[in-house]
DNA sequence: CGTAGGATTGACCTCGATCAAGATTAGTGG
DNA sequence: CCACTAATCTTGATCGAGGTCAATCCTACG
């Protein structure tokens, strides 16, 4: 099992320009703005909550390393896993409308997250064109992504809803420098399966299909994608 | 059957102080900033495209009267309805990101809306925070309402579906000042189908068997909800 | 080792998709 | 005003995919 990158724990200033992440994130201290927007970064432990749902909301949270699950009500009944968010996304944009967050982070692994305070953040937008045309930017995208989720969700297939979230984080890691076919899932299968709408055994029962066509190599949180051609088709309905 | 409001035609030149959709909507003239967006009203024929997918994005689009459902692919089979524009409602907020449209707005009625070119309307949200803090509102709703809808296909029931889908509309027609019990949809079978992941027929299913149970009146397009916790009740999750 | 939580597997059953008519409505033209 | 048509909606029967239940396996971790 490879090593964990592990990213040095930074001073209370968040210095984005030399960020790795700087390209996917919202770069929030500029150099004609300097440290307009004064964030620390915060260490979030495995399991630990990030922010909970109906919790008032004061900052948006930039990802630096680690992941998280976004989980409106209590999974795995009445709740849903609406997300994940890996290094670089944001956490908290559903909560500008009514000041309060509207679902909860939790912490897939030991994490770290850049707390941007909401109000400094407006503050920097209007005083930067280029930093609203970002911020626009990755709130349309947190919403393009969820039509694409609800387009998955509509379709019945769960061949086919697996079969996407496994191209859409193969895409994902592959933004971040990662392999984008040796996968390592930071999330469970129940986890997937509140995300998707889908029983954990369900998971499990398509995950062995798959296994068993040839498109992956299955081995627990491990996912290699072998034939990514046949999993684009099945994503796109054709059976397993 | 009561006669639809329709309002007069206006002049080019929105003049949102006097809109009666204004709390719903984006102001964007305003006092202190005159005419700081330019837009025009166009009118829009029932059944015809306000804007194709892909198409190259320049302007948003705030709904003026009538309604609209926006699609991505070509449902039904391999698209999906994402969702139903009503007055004072925005369209185009997920073309932001990458300047293309990700959806295709289509008529439901015969609708007017008025343009919004995108720089100027980013110029005057630098210009205004009040603005500013308003149109970062009217994206965080969509990503909330999208995470509730997420949440709605994720759940199994075509039952629960269906009664949170009339109950939202329930809650928007109250907004806008019309009745929350005497629905008339402005969408056919097929299109709240394609919205719920749900088959035509399934539809209709569900609606006969919430008529039987009491919750519903149902002529066509017309829909009383009698028992609104009984409704309540279903979307929940209790068994029809 | 030994235990607990996560993952897999298989048998069965339920609910929604599918298929096939039929009913109702709105729109058209004689 | 009344056929006639096309589109929409409804209804009922059957089928199959995914949920449910139950048992087992595996891995991680103490």
């Amino acid at each position: 099992m490879p090593s964990m990158t592990h990213l040095p724990v930074l001073p209370d200033e968040p210095e984005c320009l030399l960020c790795e992440r700087r390209h996917l994130c919202l770069p929030v201290v500029r150099d004609d703005i300097a440290a307009s927007v004064v964030g620390s970064v915060r260490a979030v432990a495995a399991g630990d909550t990030l922010f909970l749902e109906d919790e008032t909301f004061a900052s948006l949270y930039a990802v630096r390393s680690g992941s998280f699950k976004t989980c409106v009500g209590v999974p795995p009944q009445r709740g849903r896993v609406t997300g994940f968010a890996l290094p670089g996304d944001l956490l908290g944009l559903d909560a500008i409308d009514s000041r309060l967050h509207h679902c909860q982070a939790i912490a897939l692994q030991d994490s770290e997250v850049c707390e941007l305070p909401f109000d400094q953040v407006e503050q920097a937008l209007a005083a930067s064109g280029m930093l609203q045309r970002r911020f626009h930017q990755l709130m349309s995208r947190e919403i393009v992504r969820d039509h694409a989720l609800m387009r998955l969700l509509g379709q019945r297939q769960a061949g086919a809803r697996i079969a996407a979230f496994l191209l859409g984080l193969s895409e994902r890691a592959q933004e971040r420098g990662q392999s984008g076919t040796e996968l390592r899932l930071p999330m469970s299968r129940e986890d997937i399966g509140s995300h998707l709408g889908l029983r954990i055994e369900t998971v499990s029962h398509v995950l062995t299909r798959l296994r068993a066509s040839g498109c992956l190599r299955v081995r627990l949180r491990e996912i290699d994608i072998i034939d990514k051609l046949a999993l684009r088709g099945v994503a796109e309905g054709v059976a397993v």
